[in-house]
DNA sequence: CCATCTTACTTGAACTCTCAATAAAATGAA
DNA sequence: TTCATTTTATTGAGAGTTCAAGTAAGATGG
């Protein structure tokens, strides 16, 4: 006995299909193309340099980005490979990584963040009023569970 | 002289980001367990299973799906080794290949329209009120570009 | 103290996507 | 006609993701 979407549910649905698609789309191909890495590898970076020492655990960064553990692994190998993260053993538990952001990969961050930045504006907020930003902050937070609103 | 995102844009992007991910992570999990194929197989089988006579141009496909040529392509050739679909060639034009959902690929999709349902509910649907519907599909055709609201 | 369980992380293979290159047919201009 | 251009689609290589399996080290408990 499926529930079947109705109008405005498969309305919403393929436009959020669409956009999501789209803006990842756009950020992928624009940090390809100006800085050289794909948004994911960006992301990496920039918790990174939110973080305390610039350094995160393999399993805390992992979590904080909802990624496995086992993309993350190969994405830092990759972003290790060219010397903008650095993996360090734990003294304490050496089971444990801790990635660490290298200068040279704060400062490629830093010279993306502005281009990626204008990206986003312009296929996203450009085109919201600050009414819908609001509101889609509240419906992405029901989505992902946290109990707010 | 960079237009950095405010508190309120941040919260957004993140928020949308990760609900953009989780959605997307969830549904193809289900599929591919349930159905063993990705979403975006799923969606191909899907609008030739809505087209005249089950059936698309490739350039039309790809336009519908947002999809590039060359992923339909892929896909496609990956799906007719399946069984789901045929490529059948344009007696008017014989550039064109013509995609077309076989009974064996309706079926297919059938089987696995209740559970993918069941799971955009679960995922999404569920978490939203009617009004936060309305609002999302309003802001993502905005972001879309549909000149609408 | 040693066998077992759990945690943290890595690895390899299979698969998908992207991008650039290619091919072939239609279009259009000289 | 003829030759350049555009359209339609495919292909292959490289890169990223996933899943299942594997390694190593800490925690548990008899």
């Amino acid at each position: 006995m499926t529930r079947w979407l109705d109008d405005d549910e498969q309305r919403t649905w393929r436009a959020f299909m669409a956009t999501s698609q789209l803006v990842n789309e756009e950020l992928d191909r624009q940090l390809q193309r100006d800085s050289g890495m794909p948004h994911t590898y960006y992301v990496v970076l920039m918790k990174l340099s939110e973080a305390p020492d610039r350094m995160l655990r393999m399993s805390e960064l992992a979590m904080e980005l909802n990624s496995s553990q086992s993309r993350l692994s190969h994405a830092v190998a990759r972003l290790e490979e060219r010397g903008w993260v650095q993996r360090r053993p734990c003294a304490t538990d050496r089971r444990v990584s801790w990635a660490f952001l290298t200068d040279e990969g704060f400062a490629v961050l830093a010279a993306a963040a502005p281009g990626h930045t204008e990206a986003v504006r312009q296929s996203f907020f450009d085109r919201l009023t600050p009414e819908q930003v609001r509101q889609l902050a509240e419906i992405c937070e029901a989505v992902l569970g946290k109990a707010d609103s």
